[in-house]
RNA sequence: GGCGACAUAGCCAAGUGGUAAGGCAGAGGACUGCAAAUCCUUUAUUCCCCGGUUCGAAUCCGGGUGUCGCCUCCA
C-alpha cells in the first residue's frame, strides 16, 4: 500500500511498526459546537482508512481524542453561563449523534484531555527536565530553537516563519515561535494542580500525551486536516520527539478542505454547514458517498446541486443492489444456468481493481468508479434473468452481492444489519407508517394491476401518479409492480 | 513578504512518460400501453497559456496566468 506522507511529501510504501498491526491517531474535535461538514471530512475519510485496513486483515487500533479543555470552550461557557466541562460533555454527545448518522465507527478509545492530566503533566515535566522547555511565572513554554527538527512537518524553517508571521508579543517567550505547554490559571477558568501551580494544558500537548499513552512512540498513522499541519502537528511532533528521543509518527496524512464557492468552509468566514443541517435535507449515506467521491487530498466544493447530482449516481448503485436481492429471491432448481456467466468472469477483476485503487493512497474516488463498474455488470446480467434463476447462476449473483457488501464494509456508505450481511437503505419499501397504511398501499397497487390487465391506462396512470405524490414510486416489470421510495 | 497546493468536457472527477476511468447532465437507440428502471451508442484530436526535454507528455523541466490554502483559532 502506498500512502502520501506529509513528512516527505511523497507517496511511500506503507510499512507498519509491527507486522500486521496498524496504530492510528486522528485529531478529534474541540467540543464547543456542533460539527460542520468540514469537520466531517476527516472523520469519514479516516474511518474509511481504518475500515480498509480491517478489510486487509490488519489488527487496527484507532484512537480519536476529544479536546474538552480549551480557550474556545471556556469562552463559550462564559457566554452561556455554563460549566466548561459540562458544556464540552454536552457537545461530545451531540458529536456522536452526527458521527453515528454518518456511519463512522466508534474509535477504540475516545480519550479526553480532562481525564489525562497526569499524563500531560508528566510529559511536560520530562520536557522541562531535559531542557526542551522552560518555566515562566507558572506557565511552561516549549523552546523551538532547542529542537533541531522543528519545521519538518510543515516544510518550513523557523526563519521562513519569522519573516512574515504576526509575532506574538508575549514577553515571556524566549522566541516568538515558542508555544505554551502549560498555561497558568486565570481567575474563573478551570484549572488543575501542577508542579508549576494551578493551570491547564496548552493546545498541542494533549494529543502528544494521549497518542503516546495509547499507541506509544513511532506509531503508524497520524491524521487530520491540512490546517492542522501548522502549528498543531508541527508542535505536537516537536514536543513528542523532544520528550521521548524517538520518532513520533511514521506517516502523517492530511485531508484537504471542504470549500463553499471555492473558499474554505470555516467558522470565521461563516460559510459553514452543520452536519445536522445537511442531514435534515439529504440522506446520510449520500453525504458520506459525496465526501468519498473526491480524493482526500483534493479540495471538495460543497453545494446542494453537487450533492443532488451525486445522489442520482448513488441511486444507481442502490438500484443495482435491489435488483440483485430480487434475483437472489428467485433461485430455483431445474433452470438452465448461463445468464450470469459474464458477470462471473468479471468479478475477480473488479475486486482487484478496487483494492488497487485503495492501495494507491486510499483513492476512494477511483474505488467508487470501480463500484459503478460492478453496478453495470450486475445490471447487465440481471436483465437476462427471467422468472427463476438456476442455482449455479444464483451462486454467481451471490458473489456479486458479497462484493457489494465487501465494498460497503470499506466505504461505510450504507448501514447494515447487525450481522453486517444486509445493507439497509433509508428508502426501501414504500407504504411505511402504520399497518393500515401499508395495507392500503398494497390494495391500491393491486387495483392498479387489475386496471392494467384491462388496459385501463387512465386509471393505472392516475394511481401511479397519485402514489408518486405520496412518495411511493411504482415501476412496472414483467414480474409485476416494484415499489420504492424516491 | 515567506511557504505550499491546484488548474482535465456543460458540471463533478480519476489519471505522474505510452496515446484521456467513472458519475451527473445532453443526444440517439433497445425495452415499455405510456413511464420508470436498465442496457447499448454518442458527447475532450485533447488535459490553463508559452517554450523545452523525449521516439512519445495531461503527466517531466523552465517561464507566465489564474484560483485556493498555510504562516493566527480552524478538520
Amino acid at each position: 500500500m502506498e500512502l502520501f506522507n506529509t513528512l516527505t511529501r511523497r507517496k511511500e510504501t506503507f510499512q507498519p511498526r509491527e507486522r500486521g498491526k496498524v496504530r492510528i491517531y486522528v485529531c478529534g474535535p474541540t467540543t464547543y459546537n456542533y460539527i460542520h461538514l468540514g469537520n466531517a471530512r476527516p472523520l469519514v475519510f479516516f474511518d474509511t482508512v481504518r475500515r480498509y485496513f480491517i478489510y486487509r486483515g490488519y489488527d487496527v487500533r484507532y484512537i480519536q481524542n476529544f479536546t474538552d479543555v480549551d480557550d474556545k470552550i471556556i469562552n463559550r461557557a462564559l457566554e452561556e453561563g455554563a460549566d466548561p466541562l459540562e458544556l464540552a460533555g454536552r457537545y461530545i454527545n451531540e458529536y456522536f449523534k452526527d458521527a453515528d448518522a454518518l456511519n463512522v465507527l466508534r474509535a477504540d478509545r475516545h480519550p479526553k484531555v480532562s481525564e489525562h492530566m497526569p499524563e500531560i503533566i508528566a510529559l511536560i515535566e520530562a520536557l522541562v527536565q531535559n531542557g526542551s522547555a522552560y518555566v515562566v511565572e507558572g506557565s511552561v513554554y516549549f523552546e523551538v530553537r532547542k529542537f533541531a527538527g522543528y519545521g519538518k512537518i510543515s516544510g518550513r524553517t523557523l526563519d521562513d516563519m519569522r519573516a512574515g508571521a504576526r509575532v506574538d508579543v508575549d514577553p515571556c517567550k524566549r522566541d516568538p515561535m515558542d508555544f505554551a505547554l502549560w498555561k497558568a490559571a486565570k481567575p474563573g477558568e478551570p484549572a488543575w494542580d501542577s508542579p508549576w501551580g494551578k493551570g491547564r494544558p496548552g493546545w498541542h500537548i494533549e494529543c502528544s500525551a494521549m497518542a503516546l499513552k495509547y499507541l506509544g512512540p513511532d506509531f503508524d498513522i497520524h491524521g487530520g486536516g491540512f490546517d492542522l499541519i501548522f502549528p498543531h502537528h508541527e508542535n505536537e511532533n516537536a514536543q513528542s520527539e523532544a520528550a521521548t528521543g524517538k520518532p513520533f509518527v511514521r506517516y502523517w496524512l492530511h485531508n484537504g478542505f471542504i470549500t463553499v464557492k471555492e473558499e474554505k468552509m470555516s467558522k470565521s468566514l461563516g460559510n459553514f454547514f452543520l452536519v445536522r443541517e445537511i442531514l435534515a435535507r439529504f440522506p446520510p449515506e449520500l453525504v458520506r458517498f459525496f465526501l468519498l467521491s473526491t480524493h482526500y487530498r483534493s479540495p471538495l466544493d460543497f453545494d446542494d446541486q453537487k450533492l443532488s447530482a451525486a445522489g442520482r449516481g448513488l441511486e444507481r448503485i442502490k438500484t443495482s443492489i435491489r435488483l440483485l436481492s430480487e434475483v437472489l429471491a428467485k433461485e430455483a432448481d431445474g433452470r438452465v444456468p448461463g445468464v450470469a456467466g459474464d458477470l462471473n468472469f468479471r468479478i475477480d477483476g473488479i475486486k482487484s481493481s478496487f483494492e488497487k485503487a485503495m492501495d494507491d493512497d486510499l483513492n476512494t474516488a477511483l474505488a467508487i468508479g470501480v463500484i459503478f463498474e460492478l453496478t453495470r455488470e450486475v445490471n447487465t446480467a440481471v436483465k437476462r434473468v427471467g422468472a427463476a434463476v438456476a442455482p449455479q447462476d444464483a451462486e454467481i449473483f451471490r458473489k456479486a452481492m458479497d462484493l457489494f457488501i465487501n465494498f460497503n464494509e470499506v466505504m461505510g456508505i450504507f448501514k447494515t444489519d447487525s450481522g453486517g450481511k444486509k445493507m439497509l437503505f433509508d428508502s426501501t419499501g414504500g407504504g411505511e407508517g402504520s399497518d393500515t397504511v401499508a395495507k392500503l398501499v398494497d390494495l391500491i397497487v393491486e387495483v392498479r394491476g387489475e386496471a392494467r390487465k384491462k388496459k385501463d391506462w387512465a386509471t393505472a396512470d392516475r394511481l401511479r401518479d397519485g402514489l408518486r405524490e405520496l412518495g411511493i414510486i411504482i415501476e412496472d416489470t414483467p414480474q409485476g409492480a416494484r415499489r420504492k421510495k424516491p
